[in-house]
DNA sequence: CTGAAAGCGCTTACAG
DNA sequence: CTGAAAGCGCTTACAG
């Protein structure tokens, strides 16, 4: 059952014609006689032949593929992914293939040497980047991609001249949005967790949502009220003890991340503190498990969707050369039960 | 900044060597030169030099590529992938890279002719296959890709006498850990909600699993509780109408997969049951949802990690030519809450 | 240990 | 509308 593939001589030979029109006829090319065209194509389909991509890329110098590169902090195999790349993966793929591309994915462990093997060695067009550790260290790799000349697109806080294109959620009124709404419910003494500062600039974005609405409803930020924490359930857990160990006075929290507030909540519950009744504590992301944690957590919704679909077409547009503009997707406030508003 | 890409020729040339032997030392093959090759390095180093993959494919007749392809039965674009595979899409996409292989991603409606694309043109060396809708279907497919030589593994039930490889849980084991367990907590009428018959082979052997447990502790089954659903919360939430439309009287429900039991749990609540204190209600996936329901969902853990190390280890020994093995990956009882364990 | 040469399977000017 | 030919950038016998 092994017998060789058909190459397109084989059927330039079998339809009598050069193998030049057979190829001009499988890429319907309009400059090859209806006839003919149909003669090779039924022959095509008969061998079951399918034009080698490794030639064909190798002749026109473009594959048809996007790399998706996801990074990790976490250096371990058994460590999860963030569900929330997960799910824009999932539209991210369904774009691609609209669009007639292939899709590679890798995890990238944050310290390899991922510079653009697969831009460089043809493998890609083009590259999706999608989370990181620190911000810091990340731009200098992000400015090594630019110098190559490789075409990408990422994900990420979109900030004003960066010689790159990033799609990014409106993080800064995502947390205005959230924060406003606590206040709406009475809340006076909120605290934040999560990083606050350009080593994660995507959070500081929130951070800076957050201090806009205190600030707007007439109140001083405190700065001893923010608290460090990398977005994961055990960071969340351990900023608060944290928060516990500094005795401020608060009635709620505003988490940078779902993962974060899931932790934060589950600590929260363990020392016996009721949520939303003693502490009301509110997420970012809306995860899936946003929906059934207990109590449902009240979040800033990202659309992933849409987000999968601009980081495909920017970064498409930017391998065609055609415009292109760093955007933001709208961040959308979803209410259940974790703020306190059925009180 | 869009300097043409150095080729082994300008290496070549720097290096004042033949473009054969600049091949050679970027391969570290033996038969060069230590300090020639330690030159030549050196230079494609400097130049940023990556061979081109197109090219080297081509000449080779591989591609260092896997595909894999998932399958989802609805058409729509909002749709969710089932989380279980993506679980398993971590796991795989970590064990090709240990491998050295790249790993391509595809979500194909399963209406799409799909039959072998990224095989036939020379873009990956086997397939991964994930999910289905109607495995008799799906069947036929199956055997179109065995014809033309194409390598492939699937995730899904393991048939004797098959043509081709599966690996797949032990899903009757699976089945029959879990209702023996809820018959060891006193639960007497228990239900099944998931297919029971050829068209979802995964879904059966769990049904028989329950058989099994049910038959072993003396009692018979009673075939007209067992509803047929798909794997989704909706598919469940019907199901469990028409399980309380039969008046049929019941204690617990053995659900096919935790997104079954989800959408039963939140019926069963609609409705004034009280779960596990009415009814019993347990999933099989364990999937990170379960520890988040309420109650947390009592359930079978498949291997997710296991799953996709075996998927891509049994597909590159195919590949190699390599003895292969169709083989089980344990099934492991999680007990939560949603049993009545705790009662 | 090294080089000249063939060839992997296409696409696309160029000429007719 | 069609064909002969060059060439994309490699790898690998073959010869030395």
């Amino acid at each position: 059952m092994n017998k060789l593939k058909a190459t397109s001589f084989d059927i330039a030979y079998r339809a009598g014609v050069s193998q030049s029109t057979v190829s001009r006829a499988l890429r319907n090319s309009p400059q090859v006689n209806e006839e003919t065209r149909k003669r090779i194509q039924a022959i095509a389909k008969e061998l079951n032949y399918k034009v080698d991509k490794n030639a064909s890329n190798l002749r026109t110098r473009h594959s048809g593929t996007i790399a998706l590169l996801l990074f990790e902090e976490l250096d371990d195999t058994e460590s999860h992914i963030n569900p929330f790349y997960l799910s824009m993966l999932g539209s991210i793929t369904r774009t691609c293939s609209k669009e007639g591309y292939d899709l590679l994915v890798s995890f990238q462990q944050f310290s390899d040497d991922w510079s653009a093997d697969y831009a460089d060695t043809n493998k890609a067009d083009g590259l999706i980047l999608l989370g990181y550790g620190d911000y810091l260290d990340y731009e200098g790799k992000l400015n090594e991609l630019v110098e190559q000349g490789t075409k990408f697109v990422r994900w990420g806080a979109v900030v004003e001249g960066e010689p790159w294109l990033s799609i990014g959620c409106d993080n800064k009124n995502g947390g205005y949005l959230i924060t406003r709404h606590l206040l709406s419910l009475g809340r006076r003494t909120i605290a934040f967790i999560g990083g606050a500062d350009n080593h994660s600039p995507e959070l500081y974005e929130r951070y800076k949502g957050y201090c806009k609405a205190i600030e707007e409803a007439g109140y001083y930020v405190d700065l001893g009220l923010q608290f460090d924490a990398v977005t994961t359930e055990i960071d969340g857990a351990k900023a608060l003890e944290r928060l516990l160990a500094s005795e401020k006075k608060f009635d709620a929290i505003v988490c940078a991340s779902d993962l974060i507030a899931i932790g934060v909540i589950g600590a929260l519950q363990e020392k016996g503190f009721q949520v939303p009744e003693d502490i009301a504590v509110v997420g970012f992301d809306d995860l899936t498990v946003a929906r059934y944690s207990k109590p449902a957590l009240t979040t800033v919704q990202q659309n992933t969707n849409l987000a999968g679909q601009m980081l495909v077409y920017n970064l498409l547009k930017q391998i065609d050369e055609a415009e292109v503009e760093t955007r933001h997707i709208p961040a959308k406030l979803i209410v259940r039960e974790s703020c306190g508003s059925k009180l």
